[in-house]
RNA sequence: GGUCCCAUCGUCUAGUGGCCUAGGACAUCACCCUCUCAAGGUGGAGACACGGGUUCAAAUCCCGUUGGGACUGCCA
């Protein structure tokens, strides 16, 4: 018995979803916890008019990013146009399926008030031949049920009288979703459909279609296990929209979110591990994970939540690994990958790779995502630090104290010995202690004056490492503002 | 409207009839630590939608109600 085959068949026709990257995860599970699992990647591109190239590579790129490799393909369904014509036209000889001329204009005419939705059978026994505005209909049973084994959900079960005769190949003779799509999942040997719950409602459909392949052909494929994601959705309790949701998986790289986090994360949407622990290696989610184990109910992406894990895998990292994932933001001229909005507030010529290395543990430990690190390291590497005009009236300029402590300041540190953290904190406390003042009020006026802010890494290891020149430079700039 | 799915703290979830005075995580609040901001530590508040059954026993099983959602395309 050889392992299962699964694949993940999104459609280019707008960025990569976070909803998509959670369905192509769970694919990927599934194929990795099998040691002959294969996943598959299938560009489902049937719809010309929506499709985009751009949207192909976001699909490629996102994938690659997160770390889900491919056994098999990617294929994409526009260069297989011959095979779904062929199947097409083998279910018609065979009778599952039938012209219908039927223009909508018709349809509408035709339906009564109250009578069920749906195509109403009209050209189901007429006889219709091929024509220019015909399109190719399936033959639904009438009666029975098909019932749809979910290994998420168990058995659902629908009506085959509910089931409209579908149209399966469009008056233009292009073949639609659902044959291209069974017809590629037969050819690939298919042992698990696993997608978003909005497709349940299809899976009847498919699944006769398949049957009817079967038969047609006289080759047997066993009907796939389907397993239907409950959906994702915003704070709304809507289906997660490209168009009102930040959803772009794209956008998350280009913020700083590692791409470990990210899959943490979306491993926890319907799923969780076993114990109390949240943050796993990706080796037990693969180990673990069960589509059984699934939940059914629709799940919010929590983007706090996210930002929080993203925050422990960043201090997780070693300090090496932390200062070349960084690169990107603080140094995306060297960088091979850089996010695409990128606009950094310093010149090549003004970085200082040795000295982000002995800054990025300061900051490592208090951003949550890469993408916070610019504004953090910037006062090292700009001529003059942005000044927060706000922090700046309330230490320095509304507070008497401060333009005194700004002049000790100058005055004590042109006079260290030693122009280290340790030398600098107690000089600072020396000042403080002068003026009746606790150390977090004294070095307020220094760090604004010195880093534009009243918040940012530790103080002294920063003035430590940005130098008594520079330093001093900014005291006397800051003081000389007050006069 | 029709078909289908779903229902535990604000959010993601654990829970598969007794271990539940319902556990964890995020968020939130308080306190501690502290040169700012974070991080960290401690503690608090916070949920089984409702109504009927079944059972000695129900968050867990059944039915109904209510509420939410998906689908309902010659899109995928």
């Amino acid at each position: 018995m050889s392992g299962p085959r699964v694949r993940f068949a999104p459609s280019p026709t707008g960025f990569f979803h976070v909803g998509s990257a959670r369905t192509a995860l769970f694919n990927w599970l599934v194929a990795r916890q099998d040691p002959e699992g294969v996943f598959i990647l299938r560009i489902e591109d049937t719809d010309a008019e929506r499709n985009r190239e751009e949207w192909v590579e976001g699909i490629f790129s996102a994938m690659a990013w997160l770390g889900l490799d491919l056994d098999e393909g990617p294929f994409r369904q526009s260069d297989n146009a011959a095979a779904y014509d062929n199947a097409a036209q083998l279910l018609r000889r065979s009778g599952y399926l039938y012209y219908c001329d039927c223009s909508s204009a018709a349809l509408e005419a035709r339906k009564a008030p109250g009578a069920p939705p749906g195509y109403d059978g009209f050209c189901r026994d007429r006889g219709v031949e091929r024509g220019p505005t015909t399109a190719l209909r399936f033959r639904t049973p009438r009666e029975g049920v098909t019932i749809v084994h979910d290994l998420v959900r168990g058995d659902v079960e629908f009506a085959n009288a509910l089931i409209e005769d579908f149209v399966v190949v469009k008056s233009s003779g292009d073949v639609l979703y659902a044959l291209a799509n069974v017809t590629d999942d037969r050819h690939d040997r298919i042992t698990h459909v696993i997608r978003g719950e909005e497709h349940l409602a299809n899976a009847p459909k498919q699944m006769m279609l398949w049957e009817a392949l079967n038969r047609a052909t006289s080759d047997e494929v066993a009907l796939a296990l389907y397993a239907h994601l409950p959906l994702l959705v915003n704070e709304q309790r809507k289906k997660l929209s490209k168009r009102r949701d930040p959803v772009a998986t794209e956008s998350y790289r280009d913020q700083g979110y590692l791409a470990s986090a990210f899959v943490n994360y979306l491993a926890l949407l319907g799923w969780s591990p076993r114990g109390d622990q949240e943050i796993v290696p990706l080796g037990a989610i693969i180990e673990q994970f069960r589509l059984e184990d699934v939940s059914h109910s629709p799940a919010f992406f929590d983007v706090k939540k996210l930002t929080h894990m993203n925050g422990e895998y960043v201090r997780a990292l070693s300090p090496g690994d932390f200062v070349r994932s960084s690169a990107p933001w603080v140094c995306p001229w060297r960088s091979d990958w850089r996010p695409s909005d990128l606009v950094p507030s310093w010149r090549e010529d003004q970085f200082d790779a040795s000295l982000f290395a002995r800054v990025a543990p300061l900051v490592q430990e208090r951003v949550a995502t890469l993408g916070e690190i610019p504004s953090m390291v910037a006062f090292f590497f700009l001529d003059d630090a942005p000044l927060d005009e706000a922090s700046f009236a309330k230490v320095i300029l509304s507070d008497p104290t401060g333009p005194t402590i700004l002049g000790e300041a100058i005055r004590r540190f042109e006079l260290l010995t030693t122009w280290d953290a340790p030398s600098l904190h107690t000089s600072t406390v020396e000042i403080g202690e002068g003026l009746g003042l606790a150390l977090r009020k004294a070095q307020a006026p220094i760090r604004c004056a010195v880093t534009g802010t009243l918040v940012g890494p530790p103080l002294f290891e920063s003035l430590e490492l940005l130098g008594r020149k520079r330093t001093v430079q900014r005291l006397r700039a800051a003081a000389a503002r007050c006069a």
